[in-house]
DNA sequence: TGCCAGTAGTTGTTCCTGCAACGACCATGC
DNA sequence: GCATGGTCGTTGCAGGAACAACTACTGGCA
């Protein structure tokens, strides 16, 4: 017979959906009216600039960003368009192509990252507890996880 | 000075949208795989049914599975040809229409709630402690709510 | 009664995404 | 050397979503 889910259970599963539509939305608008910059963009400003050198494999950067490769590719089409990143070949890999952060890419991140962070902040951190947040950390990590390695 | 998120409650954010997306795809591929049903379709059906009478108004629709008025719109034309809701038009205001559940509708449900919820379980409530269930609630609810009213 | 601001649902348009297919390239086997 | 299977990034295509404009209707007010 099929598990199902107990009722707190599923309530919180529900809660998740809403409070991430809720939240996502609200932090997309806001970014894109102060800073004039969609939330996938910061995503992809804020990976790039915390790998070594602003830059990144092209499947890395799409896995990291939570996009598929053809979605990165008209992604990083747009941001290389705005001057916000640019291409370059990979050294030693003739198939790969590294996405770097300019300079201006940097600027528009440091610009962004305030608003985005006391977004974050007032949307959904101010609502948890200490103990809230290590909870949701320590649950929420063992679901990645556990989606990651199909165990 | 803008407050910013700890670290601690900054990860939680993160993995929130990790979580999210992974288990939200891995639950949609498994439902359209055996069932054939998208998610969206899936939820509109779940709406319907936990509503008096099967039937819902557009407008509240779309509230409920977190989507705009036009977007309803067409999901209920798809929805409509594939049989599986009808519509009928609003007993009291000459504006307004209903979206009602078909016994098709009500089938399908019936045959995907089992896989659905097996998916919630296996992906994620089967990871979450008691007492990280109750964190999570009750965390996301108070998030939830802040949305809704902008206080 | 007639007017009119507000709301409901639909439609046109545009944007963004994933899938499938493709050429280029790597790496391992013979 | 060179075939072969696999990976990388890109592209054609189709589907789904939001925004804004539009029509139809409501409800309050003079």
């Amino acid at each position: 017979m099929p598990r199902r889910p107990d009722p707190e259970r599923l309530a919180a599963w529900r809660l998740l959906l809403e409070a991430h539509a809720a939240v996502v939305d609200r932090l997309g608008r806001e970014l894109e009216a102060e800073c004039g910059l969609p939330l996938t963009w910061y995503d992809v400003l804020l990976q790039l600039s915390s790998a070594p050198e602003g830059r990144l494999r092209m499947r890395d950067l799409a896995r990291a960003v939570l996009l598929s490769r053809s979605g990165l590719t008209r992604l990083v089409d747009r941001m290389e368009t705005a001057g916000m990143v640019c291409r370059e070949a990979h050294p030693s890999d003739g198939r790969g192509a590294n996405a770097v952060l300019t300079p201006a890419g940097r600027a528009a991140l440091r610009r962004a990252a305030p608003v985005h962070l006391r977004g974050i902040d007032a949307h959904f951190a101010r609502h948890l507890s200490d103990a809230d947040a290590a909870a949701l950390g320590d649950a929420l990590s063992r679901v990645v996880a556990a989606e990651r390695d199909p165990a």
